[in-house]
DNA sequence: GTCTATACGATGATAGAC
DNA sequence: GTCTATCATCGTATAGAC
């Protein structure tokens, strides 16, 4: 489990000692990821998470003064691990191929490396009220949006948008079906998380845990192909 | 909204008076889909729900006599449909490709036509506990599944292996790809079940309404393409 | 920072009258 | 079938001591 430090955070070697007290507030989002996976928004209780994790209820609410707060912190640092994934890979060389199939492979390895995370993902994006960012270009216009933006909708309006842009190269290029980006964007999405939010059904259907390594190995193989396959002209 | 009798009921026309009192369970079923599809299980209170279907909350535990009942019968409506939309394609007829296309389409459009469906359909997929019963073949083997099923489990069964089946006989004949089946799968139900449920992100990236009719008729054909590409040989 | 104590509303569920 | 009344429990949040 690697050790992250927030994307926009100035990086200077002195802060080491005040940015990793590697205390209370990690263990709390460690926990709450498992449960938030396994139950939604609502099936989780902040009784039962501060029992799960050691602490006293109360002291939980001082760490995240309220439940939304914590989800949106757990949502958030999820997807710094893909973005984190996505900008070790190699999603910039090559041809737009090239791209896409370093691109798919980056956020599955991200995600078959915590189990609850896809499906975490998988119920952020069907929750209501996401993520409108998207839409708004992530404040490119001075239009204000209606009401306040979690962290977490602008980091995921980033990474769409950036596979947007991969898309539209493709076709440009005509090495990528003509294909309207939005339907196509939704068809990976759905296709790259839903594998790893698929449980016990996934398990059912695959033969085996679907975070195996041998599945996981598969899935990257297979996951590719058919992604290249619905995508490429 | 059509009225769907259960597949396996013994249909006589006598039977239309006591079949069909046009009544409360309906109503709540209708209500509580709604619902759940955007809270979630946990999200929805039997208070909040009776209020909206305009009865008692007592008069809601009469007719169903837990919460997860109620919602074991909302996803097995949801179900019935799509077994329904299924039975009235051509999903027997022609070549694989064939019987792949009228597949699709008849899940896209049953999804298409009422809104909760689809969000409610991958937060179930997602929930935990599901779905043993697809590996043990529904009933095919005398061994006793170690927990009670779900009508619902056993009816997403009986789909999940008839679209399994379709796979295998479409590489049998070498028209679709050599792939693990199980992946095959889970990159289809993804594929269609995500557009459907991906709500106000689906908005924001095709532009409209992911059910206005136009986003529809171009989702047919997208998905169909999309898929097509990503199976056939 | 962490704890105990307390408060309030809402929840799922039950019992019994009409 | 539908209602009112009631229950214990939960989620959420506050206040204040150590």
């Amino acid at each position: 489990m690697m050790i992250l430090m927030p994307a926009n955070s100035p990086t200077s070697l002195d802060d080491e000692v005040e940015i990793r007290p590697p205390d209370s507030r990690d263990k709390i989002l460690e926990v709450a990821e498992g449960l938030f996976a396994y139950g939604g928004y609502s099936g989780v209780g902040m009784r039962q998470l501060a029992a799960m994790v050691g602490l006293s209820k109360s002291a939980l609410f001082h760490h995240f003064p309220t439940k939304i707060d914590l989800y949106e912190a757990v949502l958030d640092r999820v997807l710094v691990r893909i973005e984190h994934g996505l900008n070790g890979a190699a999603i910039h060389e090559g041809d737009p191929v090239a791209q896409l199939d370093a691109w798919v492979d980056a956020v599955v390895c991200t995600l078959a490396e915590d189990a609850p995370a896809g499906r975490l993902m998988m119920r952020a994006l069907v929750d209501e009220e996401p993520f409108p960012a998207i839409s708004l270009g992530v404040g490119a216009n001075g239009a204000e949006p209606d009401r306040e933006l979690m962290i977490f909708e602008v980091r995921l309006a980033g990474i769409v948008e950036r596979f947007g842009g991969l898309l539209e190269r493709g076709i440009a290029e005509g090495v990528f079906r003509a294909v309207p980006t939005g339907d196509a964007i939704l068809n990976v999405v759905g296709t790259l998380v839903f594998y790893f939010a698929s449980g016990d059904l996934g398990e059912a259907l695959v033969g085996e845990s679907i975070f195996s390594h041998s599945a996981v190995s598969r899935r990257r193989r297979e996951v590719s192909q058919f992604i290249r396959g619905g995508l490429l002209a």
